[in-house]
DNA sequence: TTGTAAGCGTTATCAC
DNA sequence: GTGATAACGCTTACAA
């Protein structure tokens, strides 16, 4: 592949006249920019990118790593990340963690080595890559959860009051078993929506149980199995609250299967607002995240800390929508 | 950020041995290696990879650029590549064309720059990234849609016998008046549905007509367009083939818009297997895509060509599997 | 077995 | 306004 000295060659200049006509430097003859510019085309040149970051100590690349590139959450996140990233010159890649601390630590140092400008994460809540990124100045940005250290800049969702309301609402449209599937133990958005759960509960004075509640990861295989044991149960919840929507697939399938009609037999109410929600027989009511709009918002607060490394890191925590539908009507 | 000389310093070795030892030569002095690992360790050392890169000639990450990240289609591609790929030590790297040529062009530019191992493209069609491609010496292996020029390695659907079984189980079941949503004209994909479905109605004597068929992008946005237009005109279409998932969420919405049922009022029948399709009253009858094996098919095409860079391009073509369901059930 | 030094392709500093 | 040249951090002959 053709590197900067067969340009200046055919163009019969220094290959640092080509550099600055190829970047645009205003100190230079329009006639050799001319033929500097003709002679990089013919060749098909393209700066060697590795050489130009070791030079200039930095790269216009940014990393997003999430933890389920087949859950429309996060990729809506990529979209945000991708546009406000796009229009200030920086080129996104995406890695899928999978929700598994080993993949995310070994993106995390791939990140490192490959020197990117910035790195957004939704962390699994690995201590290890936290104190990683601690120990290396690499600009990061937690989105949809924290770092376990908390040392950086973060994008949040008010799960907590989201979870709440949705329980009440549940409550105030007559349900009086509600069970919960918040997600794993140990990830904080499936803590706090637990947590919010409870605060409803009790705001509605119903009872808080154990026997209410099952953890499971977030995928629909897990749910379908918690589900199942939800409410096969004696005496069985009358609603369930669902973290989030790849989950509400596996929750929904084992109604169906159980011959149960969300609604009338068994509310329903889902996090995120994917776009087959509508679709369903009743269409679902979900609590719905601006997971575009935290994307965007996680991106800006990289930039923003490129610009101006210095300052006290910031948490910005967005808010939900409770999107009523027919799963939550009798 | 530490570099070799700061271990070599630390460890009172030369860089040479630091290079070595981490990268696991055999003729190393164990003690010597031990304390370089050491020293590298309290550092929080992390090798330059543009350096690396540099001097190696060579990077071990491959870059996938899809077409649209919210495609559940291509995500599942992208799980098959990212599996491949990181078992053979290559990262990946994900990149969201929109389907939009300047954006993919402007990736396809990023990957060169950075000097990538490999690219893996479910191509716009633009022939300007073709021949981009093709002047350099990166492989690049096409997934789902073949490049325009069409001298790569490339893994396809067999796209036109799929669909011409769709329009005949269409046909087997009742429907008399077959429309179609292929996908926008002049992507391969898209112009191979709408022949298939045309073999199809041949094949069962029904009438074929221009005006049973609507073109839109592979949005769901176009698609509530042309399933309106599609469905309100006069004599109406008692049936739809739609040409991908992103698709069918609008053709539904429309449905469900103009009071009709799907299967009872107009057949409904799809390309791609998403994960709500079972979850619908009545289930979507589909064409189910072999996407992750189509992605892990590709890396692997990528990975051979990169072991063995002589020999003429293959082209892979795998089958779509039918699954009925009730959506093409009168 | 280890160290010295060249070189990968850029950009930036310095003379001219 | 342009050209030589050093430097970025690493790997790898080659020498010791």
């Amino acid at each position: 592949m053709a590197n900067i000295s067969d340009v200046a060659a055919l163009a019969g200049v220094s290959t640092a006249t080509v550099s600055r006509a190829l970047n645009g430097k205003a100190t230079v003859d329009p006639e050799l920019s001319a033929r500097v510019l003709a002679a990089a085309e013919e060749l098909g040149y393209r700066p060697n990118g590795p050489a130009r970051n070791l030079r200039k100590q930095e790269t216009a690349v940014l990393a997003l790593i999430i933890s389920d590139v087949e859950n429309p959450f996060f990729t809506a996140i990529a979209r945000g990340v991708e546009d406000v990233a796009h229009a200030a010159g920086y080129s996104l890649v995406l890695c899928n963690s999978d929700d598994e601390q080993a993949k995310e630590r070994e993106y995390v140092d791939v990140a490192l080595q490959e020197r990117v400008a910035g790195v957004l994460l939704s962390p699994t809540g690995n201590a290890d890559t936290a104190e990683l990124l601690e120990r290396h100045t690499t600009p990061v940005v937690a989105v949809d959860r924290p770092l376990p250290n908390g040392r950086s800049d973060t994008v949040l969702l008010n799960n907590r009051p989201a979870a709440k309301e949705a329980a009440l609402h549940l409550a105030e449209r007559g349900y009086r078993r509600i069970g919960c599937l918040p997600g794993p133990s140990g990830v904080l958005t499936a803590d706090e929506r637990l947590a919010g759960y409870r605060d409803g509960l009790r705001a509605a004075k119903l009872p808080s149980s154990t026997s209410l509640v099952r953890r499971s990861r977030f995928k629909a295989e897990g749910a379908r199995d918690s589900a199942r044991s939800l409410l096969t149960q004696e005496p069985p919840p009358d609603a369930v609250l669902v973290a989030n929507n790849v989950m509400a697939v596996g929750v929904l399938e084992t109604l169906a299967e159980l011959g149960l009609r969300p609604g009338r037999d068994v509310g329903v109410l889902a996090f995120d607002d994917a776009p087959w929600t509508t679709l369903l027989d009743p269409p679902l009511t979900v609590v719905s995240q601006p997971a575009y709009d935290m994307g965007a918002m996680a991106a800006q607060l990289l930039l923003d800390r490129l610009a101006s490394p210095g300052g006290a890191p910031t948490t910005q925590t967005l808010s939900a929508d409770l999107v009523v539908r027919g799963s939550t009507t009798r």
